[in-house]
DNA sequence: ACAGCCATGTAACTCGTTACATGATTAC
DNA sequence: GTAATCATGTAACGAGTTACATGGCTGT
């Protein structure tokens, strides 16, 4: 009978539980801060508020520890913590990617409005896309030294260079995509 | 006073709206296929649980219009659905993507594991990869013919071409890294 | 006759968000 | 001193899911 321990955790939970698999203790504000920096890319950065519920939770769990100093809590993994991840990462049936992609939607009724909506839209999805490539470069300029095959950083430095070619192609697809059209006059 | 129409709708009930925005009339039945066929490719597929409830809204606000046999109760969009959902692809502003990702966020805590589970964790991810690509292809092949400059379907061919070579890339990008990871024995 | 698809819903629940509230510390 | 940032929560709500329930129609 137990605690239920072994209920199923929404992703979400590993995910900030991954969060905190570098080795460092992080308050409910930092982790928010990490998440932000990285998690955003592909998955989804959670409001501050559910950072601080599912760190509750977690710790109901045992599977972080809450060091506290009165005004501020750190939270590390704890054995549990790190053997609940690790049971996940390689058993836990893996979904495939969803995308929400307002862009592809809107163009998916380009009929109903004129071209020049359309090419506006992509044109300030072009902008929307260098701007967040610009953030992630940021991240993965300050992996640099740390990126090597047995360094701390080396799978967050290979995912970051996914997301940034990535973007590449989304560019290139989307320039591809303001010529056909332009080409339809 | 008033029915307050104008509260905002989430972008999933503008979606369904467009999905009945090329000139049919649809059953809650038909219109989640449509949505398994095309939507969710870039948006989300709803249960069908969710698509009977948007249309009960949806035509609530008379954006669609319900005609019914008895048993079944075929929705299409009325004139105010129309306008609604062009004024909201020309005026609402547009989100940035969100991409959820479980292959990457897994990559991202590869160090917990040995480098066969990510191994393997990308090369299922080629084959799922290969079979959504497919699915998708199929989709792009039946719109050939109706696919041209001033055709009903143009714009959905774009966005069908837009995801088939997001799939190729994003194939390309895994076999990258596949290499990268094999060369680190 | 039986399986599979067409067709429509209800109920319970969880995830995750926004809005609100509070107060300490740090930088200028 | 005052603005920005650090830090931690609560409450209300809505979106969307799963599980369940029902029954007609169609092909073999």
């Amino acid at each position: 009978m137990g605690q239920d321990l072994s209920r199923q955790l929404p992703v979400t939970s590993y995910a900030l539980l991954g969060l905190l698999s570098f080795g460092d203790s992080l308050t409910g504000y930092e982790l928010k801060q990490r998440a932000d920096r990285t998690l955003r890319f592909y998955w989804v950065s959670p409001a501050m508020s559910q950072v601080y519920s599912e760190l509750d939770r977690l710790h109901d769990l045992r599977l972080v520890r809450a060091r506290g100093d009165g005004r501020t809590t750190s939270y590390s993994l704890t054995r549990r913590g790190t053997t609940t991840l690790t049971r996940w990462l390689r058993e836990t049936p893996v979904d495939f990617p969803v995308l929400k992609h307002p862009v592809a939607l809107r163009l998916l009724l380009g009929a109903l409005v004129d071209p020049d909506t359309i090419t506006t839209l992509l044109e300030n999805h072009l902008e929307a896309l260098d701007e967040e490539r610009a953030e992630l470069e940021k991240v993965r300029i300050s992996l640099q030294g740390v990126d090597q095959v047995g360094d701390r950083f080396r799978y967050p430095a290979l995912v970051a260079d996914w997301g940034i070619s990535y973007f590449e192609h989304e560019r290139a697809i989307i320039e591809d995509l303001l010529g056909r059209i332009a080409a339809e006059r």
